[in-house]
DNA sequence: TATTGTTATACTCTATAACTATA
DNA sequence: TATAGTTATAGAGTATAACAATA
């Protein structure tokens, strides 16, 4: 079993991730919170999916899910239409006004990320990836 | 420079860890949220220093640390007491009541994070806690 | 009766800005 | 005038619990 003090220097290194997430959400403009971003987002990678698909990838509680999309879907950005073999769920999907908004995004993030970028590189930020896809796996067991 | 896709996962990793986060926050006693529980363990681990300081080890504005600060002085877990030299600072000490308090929670997390930490093993957390710091460095400049 | 989703409520964390006290 | 810290305010995220609609 890992040491007590590994898990205080992974506290602290939390705490960095923590200001890198704050500093990136502070370039997203007014009326598109982080929490829209990944919405749409994850509807960029994955494709149509249900709110409780949505909820698993987010790693939140459902109500959360549901005040996030219904933000995205009041300014247009998703589509929620009822899904016809099961009109409890809804179908979630991109609509272009959204595409488009997240094509521009990330644009800003990446000339934000400058800097940044040079330093980590391809490899780096590769491990890191897995790395931080390893405690994951256990999640469900403890909590 | 990284490619896109890889910030994509890496924003989902992100997510994984915020729910991790959350998990070891809930085990936390009432009157004790995970704010003071960082300010404690920092205090334990480089000993007595000023608000600026503890500002930078938490990463976060100095505001946001004197609430936490407080909170954990009204409970008499650490002490704050004028710096002598400069009677603007403050120096910050853990008391006896605050040592046994983080020793307690100590306790309480390992239990919890029990089936976890056998899955990760010393060498992956070795790892993943030097990759998390990598990051961190550019963080100051593209901010 | 069980499941999908929504809404109401409450709590924590955060930054910005205005303010006090000291240098 | 500049710096260390505090406080007031406002905004984002989160979970729990009660509720509605459908299976």
């Amino acid at each position: 079993m890992a040491a007590q003090s590994q898990y205080e220097q992974l506290a602290r290194q939390l705490s960095a991730i923590g200001a890198v997430k704050r500093g990136l959400a502070r370039v997203l403009p007014n009326d598109c919170p982080p929490g829209s971003i990944a919405v749409l987002n994850l509807l960029d990678l994955h494709g149509e999916m249900r709110m409780s698909r949505m909820a698993e990838l987010l790693a939140v509680d459902m109500s959360v899910t549901s005040r996030h999309v219904a933000h995205v879907a009041d300014r247009g950005w998703l589509d929620r239409s009822p899904d016809p073999s099961d009109r409890r769920s809804r179908i979630l999907r991109l609509t272009p006004e959204g595409k488009l908004l997240l094509t521009e995004l990330c644009g800003a993030e990446r000339r934000e990320q400058g800097a940044h970028n040079e330093k980590v590189g391809d490899v780096e930020m590769e491990e890191l990836i897995k790395r931080l896809g390893r405690p994951r796996e256990g999640v469900g067991e403890w909590r």
